[in-house]
DNA sequence: GTCTATAATAGGATAGAC
DNA sequence: GTCTATCCTATTATAGAC
């Protein structure tokens, strides 16, 4: 049962954090949200912080998994970009402005470079490869590497984790491809 | 002397809240920095909530104009476009995300309402205004109200007062208007 | 109008019983 | 391995002197 209960912190608090973010989110609560006392955390994990990380990691791994999967599965690199980005908007617990700022904010530098990492292999690597599949269709007074980080910067911006959004990701991905502009010039 | 620090208060407050979010800047540190105690800002204010909405209506007013200034100013929409985006993104005290989620799980309802239409008054106004006179070169498969959504949406992942961001907001508008593939198919 | 003092609460974290 | 009890600190906000 221990390490039950260890799983079960992991699952509550990466609901909280990733929707409340760090300093919003209390150990209380979470120890509340479970029905345990909030002591018991700390037998689990050393402080706050390292549980946060614990969630980050945790959560990453079937994530890229999942992108890759999508790359694998759509063989027209625009097929795999929407359903990669619907994923990432739809089925995925993170708001990822609350994510970017709690790292910049509330951690310490080595969780920082920590969960950096973890970006670039979750997220960056996925996006980078199905847009390298795509390089000879693409404007070349861009290198890759920047067209990769502004969908990124761009997409995040979507990945909200608010049930009533009206916004469609699909639209964006079609935006940042086509233009807002008529092609027939 | 007393009008004089109502406004020192509101300018401090400016640069914290809009850095760190709501939660993280504390009354007792704006006062520190202005070398002050805690409770006089108490004498200006009711509480803090009233002070982060006094800080949101006092900047976007200038804010306003300034948008309002460069679409007079640049005749041609696209180069107004730009420069609005620049504007926001460099000399503009906010991150857009810390402000966003401050509205959304930091606030009252009521304050959630204010600042909404200070959002559609300053913000999104002025960008309907340029994108209507580029009425006739959009994509008409969009309505103009989606393309500005999805415009401010994305151009929120940009305002985010980081002087170290090496990603150019002019690539954004660029993207968003002529798309990352090649034009020539 | 600004201060000192302090109330009231909440948060992260630890000690020690069981 | 989880509990009760508690410490320490930080925070918003108020009372009242000056």
């Amino acid at each position: 049962m221990t390490q039950n209960l260890r799983t079960r912190i992991i699952q509550e608090a990466t609901d909280m954090f990733m929707e409340l973010g760090f300093l919003a989110t209390s150990t209380h609560q979470i120890a509340k949200n479970l029905g345990i006392t909030q002591p018991a955390i700390y037998h689990h994990f050393p402080n706050k912080e390292a549980l946060y990380i614990e969630v980050l990691t945790t959560f990453s791994s079937p994530v890229e998994a999942k992108l890759k999967d999508l790359i694998q599965y759509n063989e027209v690199p625009r097929d795999a970009l929407i359903e990669m980005s619907v994923y990432l908007t739809s089925s995925h617990p993170v708001n990822f402005n609350v994510m970017m700022n709690d790292m910049n904010q509330h951690l310490s530098d080595e969780a920082f470079q920590d969960i950096f990492k973890i970006y670039l292999k979750t997220y960056y690597q996925p996006f980078l490869d199905v847009f390298i599949k795509m390089k000879s269709n693409l404007n070349e007074q861009y290198t890759i590497n920047i067209i990769v980080n502004h969908f990124l910067r761009g997409l995040s911006a979507y990945i909200i984790n608010d049930p009533e959004d009206f916004l469609k990701v699909k639209d964006y991905v079609n935006f940042f491809l086509e233009g807002a502009l008529k092609r027939t010039v």
